[in-house]
DNA sequence: GCCCATTGTTCCACTGGGTGGAACATCGCG
DNA sequence: CGCGATGTTCCACCCAGTGGAACAATGGGC
């Protein structure tokens, strides 16, 4: 983003803030923007008056009226809508933590999360992201996305996020292929230490991926393959819902 | 918003937005916006390229990445990761419709909501808003709020959603007087006809609302005074975590 | 296929919104 | 009180942003 325009420094502001912020004094947003600090100080106050940011005890946040905007995005809004009702069955049937995602090019970004209070201690979090190939979201979305898809995640680095992450290339594929055939992905401890999953791709009338569920759970007390049909039940119950919906929207 | 700055047409174009759209053209945000073609097309071009719109099919969605970035609003943030357990307590009890708000202004604002197949059609939606004396959520904020809001809310006008809508400040009074002593509050029909509500509120240790929980359901099915005690607990426990919380991150 | 209205894209001389260094004010700690 | 760090204000200057107009593309009706 070009720091010269107003956009630019509006974009570089809201950068500065990330999941483990609380609120950011004046002096830590301009170490980590590089602003110059009169134009920090204007334009944040400008973000303030519009609502972006809050002001708080000197403090900025993030502000409310961008969790506002934030849940107008049509494509999220949509998802978390049809899909929480599903998520809400497969949370009751197993009480651990259910996930919905998207892909965002070779990363998975978590649209809605359902935890209870005895659930795997999971680090993700609403609007958070990770790679595609270390989790079973991922991986669901990826075996279902187009070619050029695969092509990037499988000749780019494979990151390890645990021991157990996949980082072969032709171990990831033919995961890959497995999965499209059995319409469900696992992961064992390939994200995280200690937490293993199931997860199901939710496909549109094209077999493309609009979104995935899965269920995440303790590798000592979860079972992922008990539950494969659940969430490919779910799964195929949001896709139907939004097919519904499809029609029910087209003229 | 200013609309001779840029930060002003920014707004004035995420504003053009509603939760009634899945795409805007061109043409359409110009009708909304009133500003110059060549401008518009500038910056909402701008915008797609800073990820807080999308553009697909010639249409301008609000983007996936503000939806992140509004992940990031610390207030909500936290508040929806320390409450959905105790929100889904609620749900499995219950199988009716579980928001969590907070006050704005005179206004609620849904910060998360928790619903099943079968639940009451309420038209409320994560980032929406609803008028605080016209709901058992926001009775709930508006009883422990200080004395200004209460002022400001009982002298305004006192929109008439229903039928039944408390529009005489008098009746309001007594009841916010009456949500104090008893520690939660009810709504019959207030908003939505068909449905009527239980909330308590999440109070701070000086006594200050910093949100609400509530259960929905629909008047033929649902008892809102049989939940009263699991609401007060469920508001209770999220309460004490906020608390214990804020212990942690303190010095 | 042609015509026309609508929608979408590009251009650039001009200007005013935005700039950021510097001065000043405030705060907190030793 | 002194000092360093943080926060706020100012304004001469200038370049990022502007929007009317020209042009391109699209879609529908005849």
């Amino acid at each position: 983003m070009d720091p010269s325009s107003v956009l630019g420094k509006v974009m570089t502001i809201l950068h500065a803030f990330s999941a483990d912020d609380h609120g950011l004094s004046l002096a830590e947003l301009q170490r980590r923007t590089g602003l110059p600090k009169g134009t920090l100080h204007r334009v944040a106050g400008d973000l303030v008056g519009a609502g972006l940011l809050d002001r708080r005890d000197g403090d900025f946040h993030l502000g409310s009226h961008l969790f506002e905007l934030g849940m107008l995005a049509s494509v999220e809004r949509t998802l978390i809508e049809v899909a929480t009702p599903f998520m809400e069955d497969l949370y009751e049937r197993t009480h651990e933590v259910v996930h919905l995602g998207i892909r965002e090019g070779t990363e998975v970004v978590y649209v809605a999360k359902v935890a209870g209070h005895k659930g795997a201690r999971t680090p993700t979090r609403v609007g958070g992201r990770m790679p595609l190939h270390a989790t079973a979201l991922g991986k669901a979305l990826l075996a279902h996305a187009p070619q050029d898809v695969w092509v990037t995640v499988l000749s780019g680095p494979l990151d390890r996020l645990t021991p157990r992450t996949l980082t072969a290339p032709g171990r990831l594929r033919s995961q890959l292929d497995q999965i499209v055939q059995q319409g469900v992905s696992y992961e064992y401890e390939e994200s995280t230490m200690g937490v293993v999953c199931v997860a199901a791709p939710v496909l549109d009338a094209d077999d493309r991926p609009v979104a995935a569920l899965s269920i995440a759970g303790t590798v000592t007390r979860f079972r992922p393959e008990q539950h494969a049909a659940s969430v490919r039940a779910a799964a195929n119950g949001v896709a139907a819902t939004l097919a519904r919906r499809a029609l029910l929207t087209e003229g």
